[in-house]
DNA sequence: AAACATTTTTAGACCAGGCTATTTTTTAAA
DNA sequence: TTTAAAAAATAGCCTGGTCTAAAAATGTTT
């Protein structure tokens, strides 16, 4: 049909497959993501802060710690602080140098207007060997400084020229 | 906070304010799209072609439909034929182009396993202004071939030096 | 044109991840 | 140590995008 082979799904289709092969939701990955950034100075954090820091309720973070407990990714009890497990912690820094390999590409090619929003938009949907890539890539770009440089002034051209939408 | 200034949710919390600035959501995007696709022979397609396109039931086509046809994209009645109205051919062409532009950015940088998948999920989550950068740098890289060249010569490199997860 | 097959629609259920309102527990102050 | 305030948990509701089962419309034979 289209490109042979590919088989399409809507977002919701994506996301069920997922769910089958027992990954994270995006959801899940966000509040792992911030537990993580939380509690890396004191080693723990809180319902209220996770909540404040997510603009979420309160309720919305308990039922989400009963998910990643019942996932092993972090230890919980009732009323407690939040720690995360060993897997809770690897799986933590492997989300947060995720979305800094993003944001880190997404700014050498010049974004600014909605860095932060694209980020988090994109970092769930990028799989390992795709960020591998993207960490090469960046790592290539970051050594020729000259590339993005070029890029730079391409850009700056085009603008001067007025081809922009 | 974290990075000052920059504001945390989750994925569903951005799927909530995009939905208050009257956006499409991903599905929406995703039924579009393969409308796009497959009425750009005949001018038209059908509900059967979107189901089975996308891997949905017929139904779920249906509804989709009327959500479409709400927010001015589709012209359709009971039964009837498929077709985009101006207006929804316009963001058709724009959702196949950025899909395209992504698909071809991540070609560029080696990604070879999830590539379609990836793609998918990415795309809802790229912003105007960040698509026009990516579009920027993949006809930078196009016009420049010797870039990828020696980065797909560092990749192999590192390959042999076995620095891989 | 009658009968059968296919396509589409309708109706209603389900699930994740939010929410609000309320109750329970913990913490801080008097 | 009793009381007031803050934090967390529970219960239950809502929404979007799916599904299934059943009904209705359309198309295709013969």
């Amino acid at each position: 049909m289209n490109e042979p082979g590919e088989k399409f799904y809507t977002a919701r289709g994506y996301a069920v497959l997922s769910a089958e092969e027992d990954e994270l939701t995006s959801s899940m990955e966000d509040y792992l993501e911030m537990i993580y950034r939380l509690s890396a100075q004191e080693g723990y954090t809180r319902v209220k802060d996770v909540a404040d820091s997510l603009h979420v309720q309160p309720p919305s973070v308990t039922k989400m710690l009963h998910k990643l407990h019942e996932k092993g990714q972090v230890r919980y009890e009732k009323y407690g602080l939040i720690r995360l497990t060993p897997e809770g912690r690897r799986i933590g820094a492997y989300l947060l140098n995720r979305h800094n390999t993003l944001r880190e590409f997404l700014q050498l090619i010049g974004v600014k207007e909605h860095l932060h929003e694209d980020v988090e938009g994109i970092e769930h949907n990028v799989s390992t060997p795709t960020l591998q890539c993207l960490l090469d890539f960046v790592a290539f770009l970051r050594s020729k400084p000259q590339i993005i440089e070029e890029f730079r002034h391409c850009q700056a051209k085009k603008i001067e020229r007025g081809n922009w939408g």
